[in-house]
DNA sequence: AATAGCAACAACCGCCTATGG
DNA sequence: GCCATAGGCGGTTGTTGCTAT
C-alpha cells in the first residue's frame, strides 16, 4: 500500500494563488501563527494542499521577505556558499536574511550558473572548467598540496583569524555544525579552495 | 504586429527525516 | 523497535513576461 496523499487532491486548487487566497492565509496566520499545516487550510477556509499553503506563505508571504533583485555581495555570497554546501539551499538561504531557499535555488540555476560558466568555472565543482578535463594543467603541485589540506580553507577564505576569532567581515560563515562528515565533503572543500587559490592567482588585488 | 525563443519565477511533486503513539 | 504522519527539502515543471527577429 502506497503513502496516503497530504491532503485530498479532488477538494484543492491548484496553481498560482488568488489576491483573496493570500488574504486568507495571510489573516488567520497573522491571528493563530504558523503551525499544523495540514489543519490549517480548513481552518483558514481555503481549498489548498496543507503544503501549498506553507509553501505560499515561506516563499511569497512572510513579512520579513527582502523582495527585489540580488546585490553584487549576495551573489558572491551564494557562490562561496554553495562551494562549501552544494545544493543545500535551505542551508544557504539560512545565511541570507530575506531570501528563501526557493528564490535562491531559482537565482542560482536561472544567473549565477550562467555567470560562474562566464568565468569559466564548473558551476557544480567549482573548479575551473579546463582542470575537470584536464586536472593538473594549471594547478602547481603546491596549490594542489594546500588544497588537500583543509584546514587551509579558512585562511583562504578568511573565515576566521589565526586565535579562532570570527573573521573581520561582517559575514558570518561559521558552518562548522552544519556539516556532516563524508569522505566526498573533502573532495568539495578541496576543490572549493582550489578556486579561491586560483582566483587569488589570477585576481591577486 | 505577430511570434518564436528565452529568462525569471511560482508552484508542484516525490522523497527523506523527525516525531509521537 | 515499528509504523503512521507531518513537515521540510531539492528537483522539476508550468506560466508569464520580455526581447529579438
Amino acid at each position: 500500500m502506497g503513502r496516503s496523499p497530504c491532503c485530498e487532491k479532488a477538494h484543492t486548487n491548484k496553481g498560482a494563488w488568488t489576491k483573496e487566497e493570500d488574504e486568507k492565509l495571510i489573516s488567520y496566520i497573522k491571528a493563530h501563527g504558523e503551525g499544523c499545516w495540514r489543519s490549517l487550510p480548513k481552518a483558514a477556509g481555503l481549498l489548498r494542499c496543507g503544503k501549498s499553503c506553507r509553501l505560499r506563505w515561506i516563499n511569497y508571504l512572510r513579512p520579513d521577505l527582502k523582495r527585489g533583485n540580488f546585490t553584487a555581495a549576495e551573489d558572491e555570497l551564494i557562490i562561496k556558499l554553495h562551494g562549501l554546501l552544494g545544493n543545500k539551499w535551505s542551508l544557504i538561504a539560512g545565511r541570507l536574511p530575506g531570501r528563501t531557499d526557493n528564490e535562491i535555488k531559482n537565482y542560482w540555476n536561472t544567473t549565477i550558473k550562467r555567470k560562474l560558466l562566464g568565468r569559466g568555472l564548473d558551476p557544480q565543482t567549482h573548479r575551473p572548467i579546463e582542470l575537470i578535463t584536464n586536472p593538473f594543467a594549471t594547478l602547481k603541485q603546491q596549490d594542489v598540496s594546500m588544497a588537500q589540506d583543509c584546514t587551509t580553507v579558512a585562511k583562504v577564505i578568511n573565515f576566521s583569524s589565526d586565535d579562532g576569532s570570527s573573521s573581520s567581515t561582517d559575514l558570518n560563515l561559521d558552518l562548522s555544525i552544519s556539516l556532516p562528515y563524508h569522505p566526498s565533503a573533502e573532495v568539495s572543500v578541496a576543490t572549493t579552495s582550489q578556486y579561491f587559490v586560483l582566483q587569488s592567482r589570477f585576481n591577486p588585488s
